[in-house]
This record gives structure tokens, C-alpha cells and sequence, in this order.
DNA sequence: CCCTTCCTTTGAACAGTTCAAAAGAACCGG
DNA sequence: CCGGTTCTTTTGAACTGTTCAAAGGAAGGG
């Protein structure tokens, strides 16, 4: 299962096994996060504009909405940014955040499936996920502290 | 250094420590978040307003930013939640939160100090925290799971 | 090739939050 | 105890990111 292929035909394959139609649009966005991971809708939409002229921020909504809920995107909202989303669903990672940029990087999960870490209290909850963000700086934002806050 | 207390004296010293000066609206919102853990910007209005009468969502908004830049207050913003305020800052621990209604609760940390994890690659990061937030089914929604979804 | 279904577009609306200026209250000094 | 300075609150509006709804258009099965 390929995670950062730009190949269209396998995209093709990916949306109709995944159950949902195959669209410039689609193409277009999973293209995107291929090569730019972590993007927001914003960002996707800028990227998309050149190849489909006239194409809306709404579009990019819908269409990230729609990979999402079929499994093909994995949407992550870190405290203070936009949503981003991530072609990396089949495994269980987790992220590390800048907090002077906001600059997203994946981590990866020593234990391979979800949830990887166990509460010690579970108050009732059946857990199904441990999402864990780890909050720094990233080498750019640490020589740049000074002004910052 | 009580970290749950209704105790006005309390308050006042704490406030005082902080640096801040001593107002009603931000003894109330304390109050507030004292018997309200994980409450947000509108749950806090609503339970200041009946002892602040006339005091406005903005009014919350502001002392909500003061307090939390002052180290009183922690934010937390779950994916999907408005963002919400709790008085335990002293201590490092991550949270349970409900997919079904976004309930929240409290879950200790093994180790006390943050990062209480590291994480597998830096990237060049300097990490300061780990955020871990644990996803599930409360009792209450986990009985509710059909119309869901 | 047509029909049904799903997708995209368009336009608007919404929630949560932040910004800015003026009025008001808290604290320090005398 | 009182005045002046500084910090807070109020008021009103604006803004960002996102979602909703209706109508036109394209994809895919028969």
C-alpha cells in the first residue's frame, strides 16, 4: 500500500477501492499532499489552482472531507494551526510540532498499532487512540527565540 | 500550591503571585474553573455571568488570556472542541477525551516532569512537551454508539 | 448512449476567537 | 486617606477557518 505515490494510475486505484469516484479534483489533491505533507486546506488549494483553473477553497473542503471519511486522509489539528491532513493512514505515528512556525513532522510509533499508549486511569472510556504531540522548536525557529513571546 | 480551591483568599494570593491584579472577573472565572475543570470560553461566561452581571464573553475571552499567559491557567485544545482552560498547570498530565461529547477528563502522567515521552526522531527539534491525548467512548456515549456516525 | 447517482460549484452563513479604542477600576505613592 | 498612573474591562466590530444548502455538471453502470 504505497503512501506517497504521485503515480495517477495508483491514485486511481487507491479513490475506487476506497469506494469513491475518480476526479480531477481528487487527483489533484492527493497529488498535493504527496508532495507536500501535513498541508492545510489553504495550502492544498493554492497548489491546486494551477492545474484546475477555477477550482474553489470549497472544492478542497469537499474533497478533503470526503478522502477523509473514506480512509484515504488522516486530518490533524494541532492547537493554534488549521487542520492538516496526512496520506500516512495505515500506520500509527505521531507528530511534532513547532511552536514558533507551526511546522509539522512525523514521528514515528515504536508500537506499530493504535492505541500505542495505554491510560493509567480510564474513567469508564473505552480508549481507541493515543495521539501524542510533541511541542518544540524547530531548528530554524531556535536560533529566532529572542523575538518570539 | 492548591490547585482546585474556592477559597477567595486563595485566589487572591495566587493572582497576586502571578504578578496580576486582584478583580472580580478573574476570582469568578477561577471560581468557575475550580468546580468546572476543561471548561470553555462560553461554559465559563455562562457560570460567571449570573454573579458578574453585565460581564460579556469578551469580558472572559481577556481574562482567560491573562490568566493562562500568566502560568495560572493550562489551555487545551482538542481537534473538534472550542478550546478549554484547567487550573492544574503544576503538574504534567494528559487528557481523555470523548469522541461522542467531547467530555474531558484527566489522566496522570507516569513520569511528573514534561517531556514525559521522547520522541523516536528530533528532527532538530528542541521538544519542550509531550501532548498526549487519549481518544474513546465515554460510558455514557458508548450506550449511544448506533445513531452515531 | 442514457440515466441515475454522486460530485463540484456558488454563495452564504456560522462558530470561535481576536483586535482596537475608550471608559473604568486596582494599586502605589504621598 | 486621596490622587495619579497603570493595568483591566467594556464595547463593538472584524476576522479566520470551516460548514451548510441548492443547483448545475460529470462519472460510471446498464
Amino acid at each position: 500500500m504505497p503512501v506517497t505515490t504521485v503515480d495517477p494510475e495508483a491514485l486511481r486505484t487507491e479513490l475506487r477501492a476506497a469506494g469513491l469516484r475518480v476526479t480531477e479534483p481528487r487527483l489533484a489533491t492527493l497529488g498535493v499532499l504527496a508532495e507536500h505533507p501535513h498541508a492545510d486546506a489553504a495550502t492544498v488549494h493554492r497548489h491546486v489552482a494551477p492545474q484546475l483553473p477555477g477550482s474553489s477553497v470549497q472544492a478542497v473542503y469537499n474533497v478533503l472531507a470526503d478522502l477523509t471519511d473514506a480512509g484515504l486522509l488522516r486530518r490533524i489539528e494541532p492547537a493554534g494551526s488549521p487542520a492538516r491532513y496526512e496520506r500516512r493512514t495505515d500506520d500509527n505515528h505521531h507528530h511534532l510540532v513547532c511552536t514558533g512556525c507551526g511546522r509539522v513532522e512525523d514521528v514515528d510509533c515504536a508500537v506499530g498499532a493504535a492505541p500505542c499508549l495505554v491510560p493509567s486511569q480510564t474513567h469508564g472510556f473505552a480508549v481507541s487512540e493515543a495521539e501524542v504531540i510533541f511541542w518544540g522548536r524547530c531548528p530554524s525557529c531556535s536560533f529566532a527565540t529572542d523575538g518570539e513571546d
